[in-house]
RNA sequence: GGCCCCGUAGGGUAGGGGAUUAUCCUGGUGGACUUCGGAACCAUCGACUCGGGUUCGAAUCCCGGCGGGGCCGCCA
């Protein structure tokens, strides 16, 4: 308990007390912060008016005539329908600060729940690259993840593995079949036409991705191909474990790739699941099974099984959800039933990051699930698709920008950046400092916005450095850093007398609201929150730096160096919970 | 054809029924400061897609246009 959520108990406790002497039971009361000048948090009237059947500024003013101010409460007043509450200003420094010192990184964070989360995220085929419309999915993720952690969840992050299917297959025949020198040729030109951003790189899935794109090209016009890799499909499907074994073995090469560049922008995953795992273990053709005994199966002439799901407000001139073929093999979304029941048993709230266009097949998924008898269903968080300036993402036509090369870019423009302000660093740690800055100039831009609206790419936004971006928030870490690094040894001080000017206290308010930020985040899953908050309390810092003398303060020195501590100690945590590093010096 | 998202200053973006000042960044303009690291600070300019409706009150909810995106496979 923070001393805000103290504050805001108490304000509800108290403000009920009053209602059930006035006679009114069980009304709803809810506080928010407010944003008006001198207001903590306010109580708004307007929703039990009609409960009361009274105005809510009439509500307002009698509550705050029975009100007395004591406790944390140091203030009540009724304005405009609002009842509006100022928290001791004593207390809210001491308890704030004197909690961020106790728990240091912890602060904000959860009591264990016991909770199991698994969080399914990027999943991307293991067919290419990643490139940056994708890399929505791993960021947001992998910082919902983060952020469920500090909600006191034991949270699994998990990578769906895509063995299953003609497209693999397609890039197994091309791996096996296209040669070296023909692969490399189309590297080369697909290279040459991504106009220089895009450079060839010995990473398996940039090496793999142009034998896939040849025999792509193959298949459309080479019977011969057509015919090798239709049989290769055929022995796939009839379960021969040479051609498995083959898929299984080119698909993880691609997939080493794949962790490289996860890795390369902080994103490790617990587990990786193979789909074939479903088919090899009879689990998908249970599903099958059970599916064909509800009410709503059927079956066509030619022996393909659906289940119809009108009846579950599923849209659309189909409504027949196919879960076998004529032949009798299992489909990716029967699979993907049998991969949700076997998450559901290692788990209690499973969350699925999905692009959009996944909209319909989760809704059909969970109508599947019901059908099943589940009890627990799969929370879908969907993001809309990232496009560039000059229109849909394609790989094919070259339009395309892959995170490798993003990275890349970002890192090298950080490095000439710190080469420009630092002559004493050593390269060394030029470099590393670089490749910190980069990335999370990165994670940062992509999780800023609101994952259901559509993102437009642009190198100069992902790219900069000024603002609201990654590396303000942790250029003033840095800076704190570098304060403290000088100020040598001092007294921790948390005494509300020394920390009364108006900057340091709007600088502790932002602080005291960490740990409802954090809540939002993770249980709201509202991952762009953290950016927004990150950046305010940054600004604050900013602010309170410009104004205040710190190390040259003649009274209250220690006070504010705590200040400055615990600004730092939160600015790390909540860079951390974005996956962005926090460097101590920049 | 049907269904689902999204539309906020020149560009980007927060707020997603309420407080006669709608957030933040960028951009423009103008400042302050011999700095505890200027990737900074201050001031100023500039916006709720349109039309109806619900409501004491709508950027926010409902209906309909317009614009952008997505989906409607015995693909994955």
């Amino acid at each position: 308990m923070t001393v805000m959520e103290d504050f805001e108990d108490e304000i509800r406790r108290k403000v009920s007390d009053v209602l059930k002497a006035q006679g009114a039971q069980d009304v709803q009361i809810v506080t928010e912060f407010s944003q008006m000048e001198g207001v903590d948090v306010a109580v708004p009237c307007f929703s039990m008016a009609k409960a009361l059947r009274k105005a809510p500024q009439a509500i307002a003013d009698g509550l705050a005539k029975e009100l007395v101010p004591d406790g944390l409460i140091s203030s009540v007043s009724a304005v405009n329908g609002y009842l509006n509450f100022t928290i001791d200003p004593e207390a809210l420094v001491k308890g704030t600060l004197d909690e961020i010192l106790e728990k240091g990184r912890d602060y904000g964070h959860r009591a264990p729940s016991g909770l199991r989360v698994n969080v399914e995220h990027t999943s991307t085929n293991p067919t290419g690259p990643i490139h940056v419309g994708r890399a929505r999915n791993p960021i947001i993720g992998d910082t919902l993840a983060r952020a469920l952690r500090r909600c006191g969840h034991e949270v699994t992050t998990e990578y769906y593995v895509n063995d299953v299917g003609k497209q693999v297959v397609v890039l197994t025949w091309g791996v096996e079949n296209v040669p070296d020198d023909v692969a490399a040729e189309e590297a080369a030109e697909h290279a040459a036409k991504a106009g220089g951003t895009e450079k060839e790189r010995d990473k398996p899935d940039h090496r793999l991705v142009a034998n896939y794109r040849v025999a792509n090209r193959y298949l459309e016009s080479d019977e011969k191909v057509q015919g090798e890799i239709s049989d290769m499909l055929r022995r796939f499907e009839a379960g021969d474990s040479e051609v498995i074994g083959t898929v299984r073995r080119t698909a993880e090469m691609m997939l080493g790739g794949l962790k490289e560049t996860l890795s390369s922008i902080n994103v490790e995953l617990d587990r990786y699941t193979w789909e074939s795992g479903y088919i090899a273990d009879g689990s998908a053709r249970k599903v099958v099974d059970d599916l064909k005994k509800s009410k709503y199966a059927g079956s066509t002439d030619d022996g393909a099984w659906y289940v119809d799901l009108k009846d579950f407000g599923v849209q659309g001139k189909n409504t027949k959800f196919t879960f076998t073929r004529s032949d009798g093999t299992t489909l990716y979304t029967t699979r993907d039933l049998a991969y949700h029941l076997d998450k559901f048993t290692r788990s209690d709230r499973v969350i699925d990051v999905l692009g959009e266009d996944q909209k319909l097949g989760s809704k059909q998924l969970c109508s599947a699930l019901e059908i099943l008898g589940s009890e627990k269903m799969p929370e879908p968080l969907f993001y809309a698709f990232v496009s560039l300036p000059e229109g849909k993402m394609s790989t094919r036509k070259g339009v395309v920008v892959y995170l490798d090369d993003l990275v890349e870019e970002a890192v090298a423009r950080a490095y000439g950046e710190i080469k420009s302000r630092r002559q004493d660093m050593p390269e060394e740690r030029m470099r590393e400092i670089a490749t910190v800055i980069g990335v999370g100039a990165i994670r940062y831009n992509i999780v800023r916005v609101q994952p259901e609206k559509q993102f437009v790419f642009r190198w100069e936004d992902a790219l900069n450095f000024d603002g609201n971006s990654g590396p303000y928030v942790q250029y003033v870490h840095a800076r704190a850093c570098s304060m403290l690094r000088k100020a040598g040894e001092f007294e921790r001080c948390t005494n509300p007398a020394e920390l009364d000017d108006e900057y340091e206290a709007r600088l502790i308010r932002v602080l005291s609201r960490y740990p409802s930020v954090l809540l939002q985040a993770g249980e709201g899953k509202a991952v762009h929150q953290l950016p927004a908050y990150a950046h305010e309390l940054a600004s604050a810092f900013n602010q309170f730096y410009s104004k205040v003398n710190v190390l040259k303060a003649e009274t209250g020195r220690d006070a504010r160096l705590t200040l400055v501590e615990c600004t730092r100690t939160v600015l790390a945590d909540v860079l951390d919970c974005m996956g962005i590093g926090a460097p101590e010096e920049m």
